[in-house]
DNA sequence: ATCTTCATTGCATTCGTATGCAAATATGTA
DNA sequence: TACATATTTGCATACGAATGCAATGAAGAT
């Protein structure tokens, strides 16, 4: 039981080493110009006091937070914390925190909004579906840079990371026409979202260059019932689909889920499922799905730079990344007799 | 492309309105002395100029952040993630924000425990094995409350919240016991961790209770290969355990996978596996772990009541909270022929 | 010894907001 | 109307660190 609460303070500092809290201030800032027996004193009587400098008053006078908001709507798909996971590391390694916003799944996403703006963070990371629109505008205005994570928009202020999400779908329908299959299903994720958008676009365009022009499409919206309820409508098909793209591996857990334990389906004997992303669980013995596999690290480097180079250039601008990607292949879905190749010891669909 | 990048402050705020600083501060201030006309005025300029209260600034003068750090070093196990987002969101509605710190795996954790420091955090929520007694010592000093969450420790200034952890092992070891099974087995986790220690010992305690003495013990580590390693160094044995205790659920589904894929056993008619924690997949069809479920709202919550009262009385006290639990049965372990209930839903074992 | 040059140092101010205090105004009472 | 009381307001200062500027001192050049 104690209760100090007040902390040790350059000017303290300062007067146990016998010089001004100017000089405090310089040995803690790098590139300032200090004498080396001043930084040593000061080091000394900083050490024996404990003394930390005090970041928020910095970033009051340096007009820097060095924080990064970043809002993700809900990390119950495994991608998310992977993405977490390695963002704060990228920027920790450059002195950056991470400001979090997470949970408001079902509640008013209003007052998160509000707090990104009051907290002064540095730049911000968004990997939520909803409301990018309404932060990205707030944000330009102030001069925030914003990088969209895995989705994207036209609006000129905000910069976006992304796999070439429509490539991706019409590679999964070479894929899965090479396979030679007969009634293709799509599982799709929230309609609105550019990522979904991109892939189903693709996903079309690849099975129509082949002549397929029928496909299935039931809405998963990114959530694990929801695509287990898709799943079960389409498995109860008089026609049931053959091959199923389903727009991430999130749900495409769910969908063999539901075609084994409720259908008595074999995968990829009765019906072959491709996923999107190739979270950790897609490479579990139980899965093994074959996923468009989005480079987590590539995508977090690509992210960072973009805003820390925007944040050091003091300008915000509109920089849209796209990432290659590979269509990893496992087994959860029939393999054609050709276009396979392995590549450090992943098997890889080149067409 | 554009870079204002100076913000309206609440003296731009005043101008506009005709009154003082003050006056804006507070109109901004709950509780503060404000005639109404004033206030009107205030918001009307406060919404035409897009003004919000910087939080830094303000943190600077009352000495309150609101913000509380969190460390979880890394969010592989599911079951961490779900903790982070309701955590984030009970914050949240407290008005506090969460400051994250992970993704130092490997990485050397000083570095993060400065920032910790620096960065003035109100209070410090611990999920992570590592770096625990360092941070404690150090906030404690400085006053800082910290809840060490699913983890405990005998130092006199940190609190905890924690399940019943020696309970769950014993209710475990009674249920296994009750199952019929002939020999034990173990999968640790990280040695030294209090929550492993105790699931441990409440296990033996239990076993031996039987009369029974012998139990296989292996190493896990809390990550997935190593629990795979574990595992199929037990099933190699030529006494092959029937009934494994895995120190979490994480390391239970790589248990399972190696018994299934790897040995062609099946679960639970040749082994039968109980988890800990009753994490998002252990519910999936393919795994059904038994598993002794770890209530992580309640959890959560307790944690969040801790540190806010601590931060309210601006005194660090020691608290450990211990939360009830319970066994819930699936279908990775063979179930007794009695002391099953169902409860809202699910079979819970009574014993 | 005198003058330059350059590195160090301290002073004073600044960042944006909160708040104690005293002044000013409004409200209620006799 | 005069006075007491309650409410509202602005002034001035504080929070802790960074930094422009001028002063100081040391080193080097002549």
């Amino acid at each position: 039981m104690k209760s100090p609460r007040q902390g040790i303070t350059s000017t303290d500092v300062a007067r146990r080493a016998g010089v001004s809290q100017s000089a405090v201030s310089r040995t803690f800032t790098v590139g300032a110009s200090v004498a080396p027996e001043t930084r040593r004193k000061v080091l000394e009587a900083a050490r024996d006091l404990g003394y930390r400098p005090n970041a928020i008053a910095r970033s009051l006078i340096t007009n820097r937070s060095r924080m990064i908001g970043v809002v993700m709507a809900y990390l119950e798909n495994q991608f998310y914390p992977g993405v977490l996971e390695t963002l704060a590391s990228r920027l920790q390694e450059r002195g950056y925190q991470v400001l979090l916003f997470t949970g408001f799944k079902d509640r008013n996403s209003d007052p998160v909004y509000e707090q990104v703006m009051q907290y002064q963070v540095d730049g911000l990371f968004l990997a939520s579906t909803t409301l990018s629109s309404g932060l990205s505008g707030e944000c330009a205005a102030a001069g925030i840079p914003i990088v969209l994570f895995n989705r994207t928009t036209e609006s000129a202020q905000t910069s976006s990371v992304t796999t070439n999400n429509r490539e991706g779908g019409r590679k999964i329908a070479d894929f899965l026409v090479a396979g030679g299959h007969e009634r293709y299903a799509f599982v799709a994720g929230v309609a609105d979202s550019s990522t979904n958008r991109d892939r189903e676009t693709g996903f079309c365009e690849g099975l129509e260059k082949h002549g397929i022009n029928e496909i299935i499409r039931v809405a998963g919206q990114y959530s694990m019932p929801a695509a287990a309820d898709a799943a079960r409508r389409l498995f109860s098909r008089s026609e049931r689909p053959d091959a199923i793209f389903v727009a991430n591996d999130h749900m495409a857990i769910a969908v063999m889920d539901v075609a084994r334990y409720e259908f008595g389906l074999n995968i990829p004997e009765d019906v072959s499922i491709v996923g999107y992303d190739d979270v950790g669980p897609a490479r579990w013995p139980g899965y093994q799905i074959t996923s468009y596999s989005q480079p987590l690290d590539a995508m977090v480097d690509a992210s960072v730079t973009i805003l820390m180079d925007q944040i050091d250039q003091n300008k915000v601008s509109s920089i849209h990344t796209v990432i290659d990607a590979e269509l990893i292949v496992r087994e959860s879905a029939r393999k054609p007799d050709h276009g396979l190749q392995s590549r450090n010891g992943q098997l890889v669909w080149t067409g």
